[in-house]
DNA sequence: TGAGCATTTTCCATATTAGGAAACCATTTA
DNA sequence: TAAATGGTTTCCTAATATGGAAAATGCTCA
């Protein structure tokens, strides 16, 4: 997928609440399609639905356990998100610094 | 504007590339939505809808200077993304030094 | 091999989105 | 005030996304 259109799939995964809900779960650690499904209250087609496009997006990735598929955050397309938003901050005129130590910090907690 | 309702309309804002494209332009300096529908080789009318949809995302303001409309890049919504970005980033296990150092080294360029 | 569980895919109905053209509105200038 | 410029909104059509139910698939175990 040309590079374009992968940072489109990546923010159009991202611009759905629930979506991002399962990302949060998944953020706790691994859980299968029926875990995620129910712990954001969804019936498990539409589920499957919704974690299709996050892997698509190569958000997430899956391996099966058995009968169950688990889903990973597949955290190295952060980066990319990462380097959009840096261009952008580029541009955040005497903010830089402010940037890194705020993502340094949220991250420490 | 709930907080989650902003998210989507900031991430679905930013899952199309022209109107990625739209703010890379912007990131240079104001310009004004003709100038702008000029940039992107879109209809006026195509890319007004565009520019409002950044706007309600409030990725972008505008200002009126005579007969032209000028947008300008909202940073401070950028923070909310670095926000989400950095919560997630969190969890990139031995990796947030790497990314604090990524995203300053990019915006250093 | 058959039964059953976990998940995906298909099918269908509904809803939302995007684009182009034309009408419309606001501001400036003659 | 009329005309022109810069943008926005409306209207219509085509395309796409979403959800639920049911059928289909893949894997495991008896």
């Amino acid at each position: 997928m040309e590079n374009a259109q992968r940072l489109d799939a990546v923010f159009y995964a991202l611009s759905d609440r629930r979506r991002r809900m399962l990302l949060a779960e998944l953020a706790a650690g691994p859980k299968s399609v029926g875990e995620l499904a129910a712990a954001v209250q969804m019936n498990i087609s539409a589920a499957s639905k919704h974690i299709a496009m996050l892997e698509a997006a190569q958000l997430i990735y899956k391996t099966r356990q058995q009968r169950q598929l688990y889903c990973h955050l597949h955290f190295d397309v952060w980066r990319e998100v990462a380097n959009y938003i840096g261009m952008h901050a580029k541009f955040w005129s005497g903010r830089l610094d402010e940037l890194a130590a705020f993502i340094k910090e949220t991250g420490a907690n």
